[in-house]
DNA sequence: CTGAAAGCGCTTACAG
DNA sequence: CTGAAAGCGCTTACAG
């Protein structure tokens, strides 16, 4: 800029001004600036801007995996919403690891991000107070924060998981599996919370054998849904607990000889293509992260409201597999 | 940073020093530095560090959009290779839109990132060559630059293509639709150019009514699909450009009462669930992001070879609906 | 082992 | 309409 400054003949003032294209500046002295610039090929150094202005116009997101199909059109709406705003998305994978998450969100605020979208995958943000007294605007979604007061956009798991369950209840099953995430991650742990209440609303007993929880890699699934499907008495429907364990557990009864009902928490892509289609509780991933980023905004617009719990709706989609009856009594 | 010297009694160096861990400094002298540090809540602020330091450790990247299932891992190799490397992903979305290509990337440079992996949208990317001068590492994936010498890593959509068709042809088919995406993306042409490839290997005149190129929406491929099924000469087969595509022809296809053949590029969640399990030729998104990234890395570790063109090769995944015969003849 | 000075590339507040 | 000075929060190069 000082070369610019120099060679245009002009101050250093100047040249920013035309750089920001603030007022002021005759048209026969913003060419002369003009015309350097492009001579010397100047490009604005928008981390000195930063220093300067306070604010860096960049917001983070930590979730757990980019490349899992409900992450990404969230991870999208949220870059949509910064792109509004004139943000910039910084991203990161926590790999649903508490540290990861933390080493992560404190990168991003060293950057000094005007903001913090979190997907948390541990249970205690204490080490986010002083970020958040800072002034670092924070929004966790999909889970709440732990241990602080914050922000949070769910969706409806509890319900969700309740209606689900009860709508496979209603359809005559009793022996019905729920198969879900780690018991540490709130939204594993509300759906099983929704399933334990639609047994006892339909005064159904739960054989702790119907009930697995733990990581959502195939393996683990696959030996949790063949176990309860094998047995001399085994669940005659399953309920599952996001879209990794619905894929997997649909693996499982494809190889199967006898029809088996499922419903799964979240929408999967294809899946009113199968035979029969899969019956889902659906949550809007997008919308999710839409209100989230839209939050934090006005947190930065300084609208400084009181942290708030926001829970959107879940949408039972029927397409056959949770409308299965159960096989008759041997 | 001053105040913390100022309260431990120490010069600005020597809390550099300390925050840095670099060597020097008595263990008492930062004792009392780590304790000022916690009472005054200090948190280094990156961006200054950056001004002076020239390198932000950070790397963006352009992409189409991350809410597409097939840029998603993409990203996360890309996220996960900058980690290795101690630097962070900023992510943004070019909606398929040159000019928003150009000026995410712009704006990216204004940030000073380190690197730039592109998914081109535009076919001119002459606005990057004063960046790149400036030392700006860039790789393109997926898609080559346009109009400028640079690095690029791809699948080989041609080859592949070509063996989707000719296996299609070898199954016996000869009226054989390709539905791709618009013919100024680079990947659509070349599997455009495979298909043609094929049929002509083959000896088999291509009708021009069998080829349809342009948005992916599912409003245009429902069309286009339809069209070719129908009429007194229908394709008995059909070789889908890309994962969106193939979705979509997929759905038209359930509702047909006769079976026609599918090869898809790009490999589907789920498509081996479906009956008859989708035959497509795969290629590894995952690995095209790494490869990417890692070749980024190399040019920041000034190993400036020449720019360079990687092609990945891609896999045919025999599932079922591309081997379905020809419906006889009426 | 420790620190004072200069500077990274901008913007802010002020004066002319 | 225009510019000189000070400063954002760090690091570099140097001296003690």
């Amino acid at each position: 800029m000082k070369d610019v400054a120099a060679r245009a003949g002009v101050g250093l003032k100047t040249v920013s001004r035309v750089v920001n294209a603030e007022p002021g500046v005759t048209p026969e002295t913003e060419r002369r600036v003009r015309e350097a610039i492009a001579a010397l090929g100047f490009r604005r150094n928008d981390s000195a801007r930063v220093l300067r202005k306070g604010r860096t116009a960049s917001i983070g997101l930590v979730l757990e995996d980019l490349a899992d199909p409900f992450y990404g059109p969230l991870s999208r709406a949220v870059e949509e919403v910064a792109r509004e705003h004139g943000a910039l998305l910084i991203n990161g994978s926590s790999a649903e690891d508490p540290d990861r998450e933390q080493e992560l969100a404190l990168a991003l605020c060293a950057r000094r991000v005007d903001g913090l979208v979190i997907i948390p995958a541990g249970d205690d943000h204490r080490y986010l107070e002083p970020e958040m007294a800072a002034g670092v605007a924070t929004v966790f979604v999909d889970r709440p924060a732990g241990r602080i007061d914050a922000d949070a956009v769910l969706s409806d798991s509890f319900g969700g998981a309740r209606d689900g369950v009860a709508h496979l209840v209603a359809g005559g099953h009793r022996r019905i599996g729920f198969i879900g995430d780690r018991p540490r991650i709130h939204t594993a742990a509300e759906r099983l919370r929704g399933y334990r209440a639609a047994m006892e609303d339909a005064g159904i007993p739960v054989d702790e054998r119907w009930v697995s929880l733990g990581v959502t890699d195939p393996g683990r699934v696959r030996r949790a849904a063949e176990e309860m499907l094998s047995g001399p008495d085994p669940v005659t429907a399953v309920f599952t607990g996001n879209n990794r364990v619905t894929v997997t557990v649909l693996r499982v009864l494809a190889e199967l000889d006898r029809p088996v009902a499922l419903v799964g928490f979240d929408d999967i892509e294809l899946g009113d293509l199968l035979r029969p289609g899969v019956t889902v509780v659906a949550q809007d991933a997008a919308l999710l992260g839409r209100t989230a980023a839209e939050r934090l905004f006005r947190q930065l617009d300084g609208a400084a409201a009181a942290p708030e719990r926001i829970v959107l709706p879940t949408r039972l989609i029927e397409r056959g597999s949770g409308e299965l009856s159960p096989a008759p009594a041997r």
